[in-house]
DNA sequence: GCTCGACTACACTGCACAGTGTAGTATGGC
DNA sequence: GCCATACTACACTGTGCAGTGTAGTCGAGC
């Protein structure tokens, strides 16, 4: 064991180098297209048109290479504004503006992709594939505090704003991200998106909406 | 190459022993537990008390095991009433019907576990994952059907069979399925699956619903 | 001109796993 | 007794892959 030969077993390299940007971009089009199992470091290293070990100096191992790249996907993804209830607006136009949004966010195809990938490989534990995908936690957060306040205010008449919100979410996806998902259908046009978050909405105020208000 | 061996490449069994059945229920059990990538059949072999070799003399290779697998357990839950449009029951009634239909098949925890394998096996190759579980997609014909006859008799003022069908499976599944299958929650009491179905269908006919009818 | 940090090329270890080949054992029917 | 069937034990091949070790190249700054 020649443990003198350099600094131990500590990463190599540091610096922001144009490499490590080639590394994380080849690393997200193999990820995302071939899944994290159906990756290998070779191929990214080969993509990147790098050599492997420069792979491995600028990040620990594969695992820490595909958090990075789920990480900044979300960062990405999750720059949304708030939905803050509103008293003074519409209930109707605050539903529809947060669930176009939610609408949005889950049909964006880098979102989708990753969505795929981080599936496959956390759903025999559940709790981190929810953990990863948090971004969308975030919305539903929003949404659930909307339907509260909503129903203090009168204009809503629930139960539970969680399950009321989860249902919302569930007109939507059922639309506009699963059959995507998990059955290869194309994307839905942004016109068709839109009509399902109306009709979604529709459906929920039907229901949930006081009449007056 | 001795290929005068014995028989050539054939499989090197066929009866249906009970070493056959331990396999099947070994491999079950592996595959639900750990997923497909996550079971090697050396794992199979031993939770099955058996030699690995007879796990290859009943089953040509990992695959074709698992496929039997997901066949059996598939036609155990698929076995299960036909929904047609009668006119002369409430409307109500019948959503109902199948939606309690609907909720059991997805709930169940075997079509659970099932799920989950074969979405992490399939995931990156859509079209299959669909096919697998088409257990429930005979369930969305008979919901499709019967809404498109309930619109045609003028009980239902909907455009779309196709999206309406989606919408209340999305309302079911987001409360009874995807949070159990995702997010490691709980499986829903009867109950609760039972309340979730009512309110699906409660919001449903709230907004499709002919007034009179 | 030398050093140092980033990088390459490539060989190599170690592991897990699918699938095979084969010699040998136990059992029941003839 | 004999033979076939079902099965075991186990060694073995081949492959794909994560991760490492190392010698050497190249360019920038001193």
């Amino acid at each position: 064991m020649p443990t003198e030969s350099t600094t131990g077993p500590a990463p190599r390299r540091r610096g922001h180098s144009p490499k490590r940007k080639a590394v994380l971009d080849a690393a997200t089009a193999e990820f995302l297209a071939h899944g994290f199992a159906g990756t290998s470091m070779d191929r990214i290293a080969e993509a990147a048109r790098v050599s492997k070990r420069t792979v491995y100096d600028h990040f620990p191992g594969k695992d820490a290479l595909f958090q990075a790249i789920a990480d900044e996907i979300l960062a990405r993804i999750s720059d949304m504004p708030e939905h803050v209830y509103a008293p003074e607006r519409p209930l109707e136009a605050q539903l529809l503006a947060i669930g176009h949004t939610f609408a949005e966010t889950i049909t964006d195809a880098e979102f989708m992709d990753l969505s795929r990938v981080v599936i496959a490989r956390f759903i025999q534990r559940p709790s981190m594939a929810e953990n990863t995908l948090k971004a969308h936690r975030r919305l539903r957060r929003d949404m659930i505090a909307l339907l509260a306040a909503g129903k203090k205010d009168g204009r809503l008449s629930l139960r539970s704003p969680e399950m009321a919100a989860a249902q919302l979410c569930g007109l939507i996806k059922e639309l506009a991200f699963w059959p995507q998902l998990t059955a290869g259908q194309e994307p839905l046009s942004t016109r068709a998106r839109r009509a399902a978050v109306r009709s979604a909405v529709g459906l929920f105020l039907d229901h949930y909406g006081v009449r007056d208000a």
